[in-house]
DNA sequence: GACAAATGGAATATATATTTTACATCGGAG
DNA sequence: CTCCGATGTAAAATATATATTCCATTTGTC
């Protein structure tokens, strides 16, 4: 499960901590969500898009192949 | 939960169990996921849009508010 | 060098997604 | 009327996401 929230969270100069709050979550699933060793769930990706002004297809969306 | 699953399955001609077989799920998960009561996870939500031929935002966008 | 913020990581506990199996209803085809 | 495909739903079992707590490491600052 790669996605982009590091770098989204990084351009949006926040600390991992923060971002967890502002989404509802705790810094160690932040963690190993950005580490892509957790499949998260809708909900919770969503809640990042919105603390991170982004949409599912720009954070999280994997081209097929 | 809500999605536009169901209206994009229809859209493409497929059954609950079709559709099912293409995504590696069961027919019962999809009909949860359909009726809004389950909150999927993403590779999930990611095998449903590649059966589907769509993207995360189409089908499972919400706007928050 | 001491301290604090930021991050990675592990162990256990809890919540819940998903599967499996099964039963019920409905609509259309024969 | 009967049969079958499609769907809704439920109970129990399993897998796994998430929280909680804790420890280690790095980096910057005093």
């Amino acid at each position: 499960m790669d996605n982009h929230v590091k770098a989204f969270r990084l351009a949006a100069g926040l600390s991992q901590k923060e971002l967890a709050t502002l989404t509802g979550i705790t810094r160690q699933t932040l963690s190993l969500i950005e580490k892509g060793t957790y499949n998260p769930s809708l909900k919770l990706c969503l809640n990042l898009c919105y603390a991170l002004h982004q949409t599912l297809d720009t954070v999280f969306w994997i081209d097929p192949s």
